[in-house]
DNA sequence: TACTGGTGCGCG
DNA sequence: AAAGCGCGCACCAGTA
């Protein structure tokens, strides 16, 4: 791309702090420096914004929240980034790269993103992102040096495209994590609240427990014959139930269900509520919710696997209960949209396996398990699936794993080899080239202590008990992992085709979804394989067919032409409430 | 007072 | 008490 003054515009624009400002280096298409610039903090908003007018370059920054949660609240968006810790965490493991690579050696890029309560890192200008980096180098010249490494680590790397396309992927999705939280859930704090009060009763003014919660522990305490029975301190109501005659081995709610007592309908109701009340109650409500929107952290990357995680809020807990409180703002839509069955497609694709291809053509993919004749329920098939990606050897999941094994031997084989590789201390390595931590110290240590003529039966126990841990964990990091790549080619996919889409008037603005996000369609919530889009009304149906679209778009850029189809269930509604 | 580990439960 | 993976958060108890 060319400029109009005959200068080649910059493919890369990475950036650094400096003294006093911003120091920018612009990279040609091969990554050659074309010029340097020096930009005052204040500035660069305006600065990226007219480079991205122009040539839309790939911005090559340390670390995403410290740089584009400020655009964001500054009215930048950016279509493409690198996000140089995100990408230096995936390179310096990868079973792709080679062993030399220098992209290993830079540890001091190995920085996970503070948690919400950290100390603030020191910030750009006005920031105040909840997931920074700290302790990452910011200079340009650290910036340059490990880009260089990163470039190096991919061209030498035995799969370049993937690897490519992974680090595209990773980076856009912090992206996305920045502008989920830029733009907010939007909130219904007074349908919460209803909630709250038709469940556990009015709030009390002075504090205290609302009416149904103190009824509830009332009966709790009546059935035991135990006014003063503490409910909240396990070991204390482990007591109380034990000398009620309770005979249980924990208070969980799968073992008190199995008991037949008085005390246990109400201590289960009780436990519901406290519950409610404890993650979701009215101090979530004011500590997280605010002016209509829920902003939770993100932390894409943050588990092993390649998931996001969250940090704060609890953002990827949110109980079905409460998603009636997800509204949409007058005159706007949702388009809520989940993949149906995505990790056993991913699967299915992963090991082109076309028996289990053929079984999700078209329909649930579990009852083409059935019709396939591999099983006679769909409860059945969904078991046994799960069973087969989770490494289940008992009950009746390990009893029905067997079956799929002679009906999608490829689809299983790939799973089974992946448990083998965990078990026998090796790593696996997802669709893109994600790969799994090595095994710990400890746990290498107890294999080879089992292996030596003096170990005891102990010890060996151990380390098969150890070993078929990791096995398990290992045969459900590929398929995890290469769900949550497609997931991550979905969001970025999706978020382009939404900003493709006409902004509408001030008069149907959204100003509470920010700056840059007020007259759009955007995402406003994702969760491993959902994503609720909060869109203008008269955009709604062009949002959920780029939602559709980009489902597919996404699926061929992993796979190619393997015929799988990513199902989504799509709906249209005002609130995120389900049926 | 601040921490860590265990328990339990919400989500996929 | 989940069988079988991955998380975060609240709460309590024990310890430093």
């Amino acid at each position: 791309m060319t400029s109009t003054d005959g200068v080649s515009a910059p493919s890369w624009i990475v950036l650094g702090r400096a003294p006093g400002g911003i120091r920018a280096a612009l990279l040609s298409a091969d990554a050659a420096e074309i010029s340097r610039e020096q930009i005052e903090a204040s500035a660069l908003p305006s600065w990226i914004e007219r480079h991205e007018a122009q040539a839309a370059p790939r911005w090559v920054w340390s670390d995403a929240p410290q740089w584009y949660a400020s655009l964001l609240a500054s009215g930048v968006r950016v279509a493409r980034c690198h996000d140089l810790r995100l990408c230096h965490a995936i390179l310096r493991e990868s079973a792709f790269v080679d062993a030399g690579a220098a992209v290993r050696g830079s540890t001091e890029w190995d920085a996970a993103p503070a948690s919400a309560g950290d100390e603030k890192a020191p910030t750009l200008f006005e920031l105040d992102a909840a997931s920074v980096a700290t302790g990452l180098p910011d200079g340009l010249d650290d910036a340059l040096a490990e880009f260089a490494r990163q470039r190096d680590a991919i061209a030498g790397s035995s799969d370049p495209a993937r690897l490519r396309l992974l680090t595209a992927a990773e980076s856009a999705g912090a992206l996305v994590a920045e502008e989920l939280r830029a733009a907010g859930v939007p909130w219904d704090a007074a349908a919460h609240d209803r909630i709250l009060t038709e469940t556990l009763g009015a709030r009390p003014a002075g504090g205290g427990q609302p009416a149904r919660l103190a009824a509830a522990a009332d009966r709790v305490r009546q059935a035991l014959g135990d006014p003063a029975a503490s409910l909240d301190s396990q070991p204390k109501l482990l007591r109380a139930l034990h000398r009620s005659g309770v005979l249980v081995e924990s208070t969980s709610r799968w073992e008190l269900a199995e008991q037949k007592h008085p005390v246990i309908e109400p201590l289960l109701e009780y436990k519901k509520l406290a519950r409610l009340q404890s993650a979701n109650g009215w101090s979530w409500l004011e500590g997280w919710v605010h002016d209509g929107r829920f902003r939770p952290v993100y932390v894409p990357g943050g588990v092993v696997t390649g998931r996001w995680a969250s940090s704060g809020g609890g953002a990827l807990q949110l109980p079905r209960q409460l998603r009636e409180a997800v509204r949409a703002d007058p005159g706007w839509k949702l388009v809520i949209a989940d993949v149906a069955q995505l990790e056993p497609r991913v699967l299915a694709s992963m090991a082109s396996d076309t028996a289990l291809a053929t079984a999700a053509r078209g329909r649930d993919l579990y009852e083409g398990i059935v019709d396939s004749g591999a099983v006679a329920t769909r409860q059945q098939a969904k078991i046994a699936l799960l069973g087969a990606m989770y490494g289940a050897t008992t009950g009746e999941s390990g009893r029905l794993v067997p079956r799929l094994r002679r009906a999608y031997p490829r689809a299983m084989g790939l799973v089974d080899d992946a448990a083998r590789t965990g078990e026998d201390g090796g790593v696996v390595t997802t669709w893109l080239g994600r790969t799994s931590p090595r095994p710990s110290e400890a746990w290498s240590a107890a294999q080879s202590r089992a292996t030596e003529a003096e170990a005891s039966g102990a010890d060996e126990m151990r380390a098969r008990r150890w070993a078929r841990d990791r096995g398990r964990f290992t045969r459900n990091f590929v398929v995890q992992g290469t769900a949550a790549e497609w997931a991550l080619s979905w969001l970025a996919d999706l978020r382009g085709r939404l900003y493709a889409l006409p902004p509408v008037g001030d008069a149907q603005a959204a100003p509470r979804s920010g700056p840059v996000f007020a007259r759009r369609p955007h995402l406003a919530f994702f969760l491993h394989d959902e994503v609720i889009v909060h869109a203008p009304e008269s955009l709604a149906e062009d949002s959920a067919r780029a939602v559709t679209d980009a489902a597919a778009a996404a699926g061929r850029l992993l796979f190619g032409d393997f015929p799988l189809e990513f199902r989504l269930d799509v709906r249209i509604s005002d609130t995120a409430l389900k049926d």
